[in-house]
RNA sequence: CGGGCCGUAGCGCAGUUUGGUAGCGCGCCUGCUUUGGGAGCAGGAGGUCGCGGGUUCAAAUCCCGCCGGCCCGACCA
């Protein structure tokens, strides 16, 4: 009897098992809010410092911003009130009365981080002004999923502002290169296809949006990543602007990008297989067990030797000497919980001077030496996360279809992505395909670089079904 | 907002038709034996049956009202 649903009989359900015996996440209390729990977040806090090295590398620095934000704010976007407003939870009463103003719980914070910008930004050597931080937000949605569409997230959301378009629109492009698609890439070992955004599922407010995209198992897209252009929307509607070297007040160019808890669904969702979660070791809060298979004192030794040399190596490792829970359920455990490498020490190997390492991805087993074992982890460590992003490719390219008409695109989008001309689809062919719940992922060049412009010529269109 | 389904132990459920001592599986606790892929035996703890009212000698069960959740649709992204 296997351990979880299938993926093939009920993916969702094999989805939600995997967050509860994987002791990844649950429900909070209020509906759409959750809670990450010590394993999930260990997975998380890696994430999150990988992706903060490279935003610091990319010049942006941390800062923080309130949560409550004055409503007033956010009717000076027009565009964004709008799209926000249906979402937006608010806060009327506090200290026991009825505010004067109501107060936005961040959805985003364009708004107030606007306002700010404004007093801090005189002249063009203040620019560029590029801002990052670490925060929660909280938009209503009405299907909550764990991970996938919270009510309540945490993110990075990071906000800039340039003296010109051309400045802006090439940030954009370095963070969508260089933190987005190549922390998904090289750490989560998610591939992705980056694009831009048509009209339609652009972001409030934003001139141009660019998106990183990435495959489920069940051929679903996820959208991992965002950053936004925003031309001079907000710095016209928050008054942001600076003296130039020529002498005139000109209006910043303002841009945002994040990226969010939504990707712990996407790593559970790519790598996850039948026996439960899979973790790239880049990003797993452990990343190597010693599970000892007996209470022995030779046993514990040799154990506790190869940890220590992990650790000595910068290897996120524990020992598993959990001798009230059988060797089986142990194995188990781990194998759900998504742990790289297990290295088992046991008499049986030990009298041969040997421990057993274990893949998770491909459940091999080979024997080590003692001597050798922790180098023989260190490599096969990457290893591990080589063949997993590889793997991860493979899937995808195998449920892309090339198409030449909508109704090929159609068909070929029921079981994974269609490449599709925009000039074949177009904002009508998008609206007719909505009706049957796929949409526009992003528009790409024909070589599969990321367009400038939504407006170009030759655009090809990825068409899927998504979260 | 419309249609359908469901609220019984931590989780998953049976019991409701036909009213009569609150059950099962997993998990949890104690002890012993086990430990190279979900161990066995023995003992044990744990429930205002979603909430309120009504009928009845007697309500998880029948009746009325309310609350909460899930699915489909609508709406939204």
């Amino acid at each position: 009897m296997s351990v979880l649903t299938p993926q093939d009989k009920d993916f969702p359900r094999w989805y939600q098992e995997v967050l509860s015996k994987a002791e990844l996440a649950e429900n909070g209390p209020v509906r759409g809010t959750m809670v990450i729990r010590p394993y999930g977040f260990s997975i998380w806090e890696q994430i999150q410092s990988r992706i903060d090295k490279r935003i610091k590398a990319a010049g942006a620095k941390s800062v923080y911003f309130p949560m409550l934000i004055p409503e007033s704010y956010f009717r000076r976007e027009a565009e964004h009130v709008d799209k926000f407003s249906p979402e937006l939870a608010v806060v009327t009463y506090a200290g026991g009365k009825k505010l004067e103003e109501p107060l936005v719980i961040r959805p985003t914070s364009e708004t107030i981080i606007g306002e700010h910008m404004r007093r801090w930004i005189q002249s063009y050597r203040d620019l560029p002004l590029m801002l990052n931080q670490w925060a929660n937000v909280v938009r209503w949605e009405l299907r909550p999923r764990v991970f996938l569409r919270n009510t309540e997230f945490l993110w990075q959301e990071g906000h800039t502002a340039h003296a010109t378009q051309a400045d802006a629109a090439d940030y954009t492009a370095t963070i969508l290169e260089t933190v987005q698609r190549d922390s998904l890439t090289n750490e989560l070992a998610i591939p992705v296809i980056c694009g831009i955004k048509t009209a339609k599922e652009r972001f409030a407010g934003a001139m141009n949006s660019f998106s990183c995209e990435g495959m489920m198992r069940d051929g679903k897209a996820l959208q991992l990543a965002t950053s936004h252009e925003f031309g001079q929307n907000f710095a016209k509607a928050f008054d942001i602007n600076f003296l130039d070297t020529d002498g005139k007040q000109k209006y910043v160019w303002t841009t945002s990008w994040g990226m969010s808890t939504r990707m712990m669904g996407g790593l559970i969702m790519v790598h996850g297989d039948d026996n439960g979660l899979v973790v790239p070791p880049v990003v797993a809060g452990t990343q190597v067990v010693v599970i000892l298979v007996s209470d022995d004192t030779g046993v514990k030794d040799v154990a506790n030797r190869i940890k220590d040399q992990l650790v000595e190596n910068d290897i996120r490792v524990e020992l598993d000497d959990r001798f009230d829970i059988s060797f089986g359920r142990r194995s188990v455990d781990l194998e759900i919980k998504g742990i790289p490498i297990r290295v088992e020490v046991g008499l049986r190997d030990l009298a041969e001077g040997l421990v057993t390492l274990v893949r998770r991805d491909t459940r091999e087993k080979r024997q080590l030496t003692i001597e050798a074992a922790a180098l023989d982890v260190l490599s096969e460590l990457t290893q591990v996360q080589t063949d997993l992003l590889r793997n991860a490719v493979a899937r995808r390219d195998e449920l892309i279809v090339d198409c030449t008409s909508l109704r090929e695109a159609r068909e070929a989008a029921r079981s994974g992505w269609a490449r599709i001309a925009w000039a074949l689809v177009g904002t009508g062919g998008e609206d007719s395909l909505a009706e049957d719940g796929l949409t526009v992922r992003c528009l790409q060049n024909m070589d599969g670089s990321v367009p400038a412009d939504s407006q170009d010529k030759d655009l090809v269109a990825v068409i899927a079904r998504a979260y």
